[in-house]
DNA sequence: TTGCTCGATGACAATTCTGTGACATCTTGT
DNA sequence: ACAAGATGTCACAGAATTGTCATCGAGCAA
């Protein structure tokens, strides 16, 4: 679970965000003056970092600058009341990582700690096995496919294989004995024709009229592009 | 250096990002319908993207969806023209990094590119095995090349093999019996008007107007310079 | 058994790539 | 400058590769 440090001196700010920050499910901690916070962040302690700009003991500002100058790389989101833009652009120079000009909607606040969390390598997994290739998304995991309009498509096992395979190494080009070798396995193996066709049912499946996600490469054999 | 590609319909405002951008020192490329945006994005090719919400054949918010569901985890910042909440929180939810609403101020907008670049430790690794030719950016291992904006070249099983001979032996003197024995081999081989016509190929593929890429050594052979 | 699906194959069409000759142009040596 | 040889360039026919369809048989379930 992340941990959040908020740096905030007005009593009913900081609280407002706590409580909806830790329904969110994250771990909240507090400070309320610059310098207290700045020795907090430099622990290295956080995954993440509120800041109020306005601060008794130290600026948000150059609680931030000391921050980077420290090397120490916790993400920052600048909490600033007044809405101008040499603010903004001040912080983000300083390097934090964003800000919300007060007064600012929660939702939004939710949105970028999300984001940031996510970008900072965090823990949000996507649906991890479901890939989207063109037309339909495709779990190799429970060899399930569906559509654009999340209707089930039909593929079979030796289908799933051949595009799980590509989709192993998409952007790359991959032979038909590749496949074959692959998918059939080294001692019984059809026709390179069968490949082709199987190349067929599956453009069939996944390209969209605009996009062609199996690119032949004459003479080579086929590239997945995602 | 960083490769930022903006998602744009609106002329004026994509000339100026571009100049701006330009005299920043970042490398542009531009597109200016959504679906051709996409195309470019799943490339893989770009540190950052500047992507406008309103456009014409696809819009940002499903160019933004479709890139982060095929697991290009390329950066995106947003360009909204109507400041509404939603749209923020909707753009930063479907896994846009960031987003500036129109009008924003250049600085702004730089300092935040600036950000996340930083964050992003600012090197797209793809290029590895890109090699510029002259015109042209040549990956021998996808058998691929493009144009200097971007868009694919198509190139044969042989040019390729031609052009990697050459490139793997560039400014040294590669002679017509060493082209044919290396790509043709020992047994059989083609008269050696062969290989002058796809050097033809070649030339009008890679050679800039200013610059030949491919000498001709007269009576020896040809000569490759980078 | 019957009816179904899937894998495999071959035939043919469609597409793309190669190789060649003819002729223009250039280079070199005289 | 000239001729002889080398190279540039183009269009086209044939070769090679790939796309697509119809079909057949094996395996499986009802």
């Amino acid at each position: 679970m992340s941990k959040i440090l908020i740096v905030e001196d007005e009593q009913a700010m900081m609280i407002g965000l706590r409580d909806n920050l830790e329904f969110e499910g994250y771990e909240v901690h507090t400070a309320d003056r610059g310098d207290d916070g700045l020795k907090k962040i430099l622990s290295g302690n956080y995954n993440l970092v509120l800041l109020d700009v306005m601060l008794p003991g130290m600026s948000g500002f150059d609680v931030c600058k000391k921050t980077r100058a420290a090397d120490i790389e916790t993400p920052i989101i600048l909490l600033t009341a007044r809405g101008e833009e040499l603010d903004k652009v001040l912080g983000l120079e300083l390097g934090a990582d964003d800000y919300v000009t007060k007064p600012f909607s929660l939702r939004e606040l939710l949105a970028r700690i999300k984001v940031i969390l996510r970008r900072a390598g965090g823990s949000v997994q996507k649906d991890a096995d479901l890939i989207t290739i063109g037309n339909i998304r495709v779990s190799f995991e429970s060899y399930e496919a569906f559509n654009a309009s999340d209707e089930p498509v039909k593929m079979s096992h030796k289908e799933f294989e051949i595009l799980h395979y590509l989709c192993s190494h998409h952007g790359k080009i991959v032979t038909r004995d590749d496949i074959l070798d692959q998918v059939w396995g080294m001692d019984y193996q059809p026709t390179s024709r069968t490949v082709d066709n199987f190349i067929v049912r599956l453009r069939n499946k996944i390209d969209t009229p605009e996009n062609q996600h199996i690119i032949t490469v004459h003479g080579v054999g086929y590239k997945l592009v995602l």
